[in-house]
DNA sequence: ACAATTGATTAGTAGTGCTAACTATATAAA
DNA sequence: TTTATATAGTTAGCACTACTAATCAATTGT
């Protein structure tokens, strides 16, 4: 009915799935030995290579010193290695050993169930749902809720509605080639921030179109 | 691109909020000396009333016996009372004080920045994400993922696509009114499941159906 | 009536959050 | 160049959350 109880729902199933998805990381974590924290560690390190200390805290959204506890936990279970930054005498970067890749490289990141869940939504309805998410995170990335996440619209490679063919609308610049919204990457190995200016004003475009489908 | 790449790209997304849902609530907790865990107890408790603790180790996802240390904190902390089922000896019921009262409404149930983003979403894409995050989540308890939520399409008050009229195509029994896509809740306060026969033709339907709009 | 089941609690262990206190660079200012 | 200040990370102490296993009490099935 109203918008307010619209919104609301959205949130409250947010809200369950988020529950679920981290009682489902204690269940896979159990077989390992590990905790839904370190398996988040241990994922971050294998997306991004090595990482400083506190680099990895912001994107655990947990204190520098609770971050530096379950490195050294994961360090004593011989996952990850720790070495100084040569840019920096004070920095500490974290990699995986040959058994973190592997541990890490065992397990699927996400969950059969809701993958298949997932799968279920028609073409349509993933596409929106995508969509809708993408906006949400960029959305709490600009208002600084959550560290800025590897996303194409965040990206300087990206250049949004470039092409006039509805399908493939987009471009990268990094791979050099025309994309749907619906490739849209949360998460591009590739990412490479723009610049401020630029980023808003992508960002700006972005959320102002609504997605042709 | 390829279809199950853009499932991949909805999962992340979905957990990259659950992280930051989770560590706000952290913050939000902080102020009140309460955990995310302490939280949601004392969510559900004023969503649902009193209720076992077996109960509500199965909506947290967490074994009996963390439940049971969770609410004696709370009890602890005079936010919770504990009495003996009269329907069970052995069973415990778990009801809010009032002063549990007092601190779950003292508090919004979900983070400003979240609610802000969502409502920066257009009508449209705000009821698909609501629609999408519906379907995963009936699928997720259809396939035993997670616990029964009280959601409509499982109530046994909800009759899907009752009516002609395009906007408002449900109708529900207890309220006695129809209404829309958009309206149907997650977590209604009047839920009564439905019987198994029923609920698995309610879903089928209503998975089948593209909402229109 | 006795065994098996079920609801809950407790104890032990490992790990996660936090703040505060600390060490060790690195950078800026006097 | 010597302080001063900021920054990166660690450690310790506290409260709490996960888990399993062991226990107790009430209930149910045969």
């Amino acid at each position: 009915m109203s918008r307010a109880d619209d919104i609301k729902q959205a949130a409250t199933g947010l809200a369950q799935l988020s529950l679920y998805l981290r009682t489902r990381q204690w269940k896979a974590g159990e077989a390992l030995g590990l905790t839904p924290t370190q398996i988040t560690v241990l994922t971050l390190l294998r997306q991004r290579g090595s990482n400083r200390v506190r680099t990895l805290a912001k994107l655990l959204g947990v204190s520098l010193a609770t971050a530096s506890r379950v490195i050294s936990v994961l360090e004593r279970k011989q996952l990850v290695r720790k070495s100084i930054d040569p840019a920096d005498g004070r920095a500490t970067l974290v990699s995986l050993t040959q058994a973190g890749v592997r541990v890490v490289s065992s397990r699927t990141e996400f969950p059969e169930a809701l993958l298949s869940a997932l799968a279920g939504l028609s073409p349509l309805e993933s596409r929106a749902l995508h969509t809708a998410l993408s906006k949400v995170i960029l959305e709490l990335q600009e208002s600084g809720a959550i560290e800025p996440q590897r996303m194409c619209c965040t990206c300087r490679f990206f250049r949004p509605y470039r092409h006039s063919d509805q399908s493939r609308p987009h471009h990268c610049d990094f791979v050099d080639a025309p994309f749907g919204t619906a490739s849209l990457r949360l998460d591009c190995g590739d990412h490479q921030p723009a610049e401020e200016a630029a980023r808003k004003e992508r960002w700006r475009r972005f959320l102002a179109a609504t997605p042709p489908d």
